[in-house]
DNA sequence: TTTAAATCGGACATATTTGTCCTAATAAAA
DNA sequence: TTTTATTAGGACAAATATGTCCGATTTAAA
């Protein structure tokens, strides 16, 4: 559904949201080893949420990411999936056609756009705030 | 969502089915041309379907591809999705995790599972003659 | 029996995604 | 001011997905 990229990008901003709301910012290196993610490569995806706004780097010693808390808030899972995988998973079509669209659908167009509705409807209204509600009480986990 | 191969696969069989139900049995060129796939990617994906056994192939001149009328009704996008992606769109973790359940869910687990369903009930409730329905009349395309 | 039209299948080629390594830049602390 | 801990970013490497080529095999028709 989502690219690797993306899904390591969702695991580490939900961590991040879940110590700033402590207060605590984090390294890469704390962040990869909690959500089980290869080091070199979460840098560069931090650096994409960074550029996007969907997270603050502050750079040199005791430095690392953080999240301020408006934005553990509002930021919403359909923000980080566009600014790493861009709007295919809510625009493409079904069966790969360039041009499928209400006029000249495939046919399971009208399938397609009704569980993908379901999907960004999803995407838009989670928000990081609610991803990390279930971490501390070991409700849920980012990583395993 | 599916590989490249898989929405290839899709159409390919659609088209197949399409020209069986008029008693006619068609040539990989001529498959990939409707469909508007590379011919030889195209062959390999419609030997995968045809081992998985939803399609049926005849050698020789005078060969091709067809799908038994029985078939048509009885194939359904899931057995496809299945022959070429596997099962992973069904159960894999949105975020990625390999031990993701209902007991170590990820923060996402039971928002996924919803739509997963949704996608799968769509998948396996779809049959190939359903999805010709349209084609012949210009209400829906393979192609662009 | 030969030829032609087709699928089969292995090897190869290219593109994309995923992942690594190293140096530079930054900023706090010694 | 130097050292140390950190992010930034470019170049590279590996793995996977996508796509191509060609000879072998099969079968209908000439």
């Amino acid at each position: 559904m989502f690219s690797k990229a993306c899904e390591y990008g969702i695991r580490a901003s939900t961590y991040i949201a879940l110590r700033s709301l402590e207060g605590r910012r984090v390294s890469l290196k704390e962040i990869a080893e909690e959500i089980d993610s290869p080091v070199a490569f979460t840098a560069k995806i931090l650096q994409q949420l960074s550029k996007n706004q969907i997270v603050d780097s502050v750079k040199g010693a005791a430095g690392g990411f953080e999240i301020q808390r408006s934005g553990i808030d509002r930021i919403k899972l359909s923000e980080i999936v566009y600014a790493i995988d861009g709007d295919n998973v809510y625009m493409g079509c079904g069966l790969g056609l360039k041009k499928c669209n209400a006029n000249k659908p495939c046919p399971v167009h009208d399938k397609f756009v009704q569980i993908r509705n379901d999907l960004r409807y999803m995407l838009e209204n989670t928000s990081l705030y609610e991803m990390t509600a279930g971490l501390e009480i070991g409700l849920t986990y980012l990583k395993r």
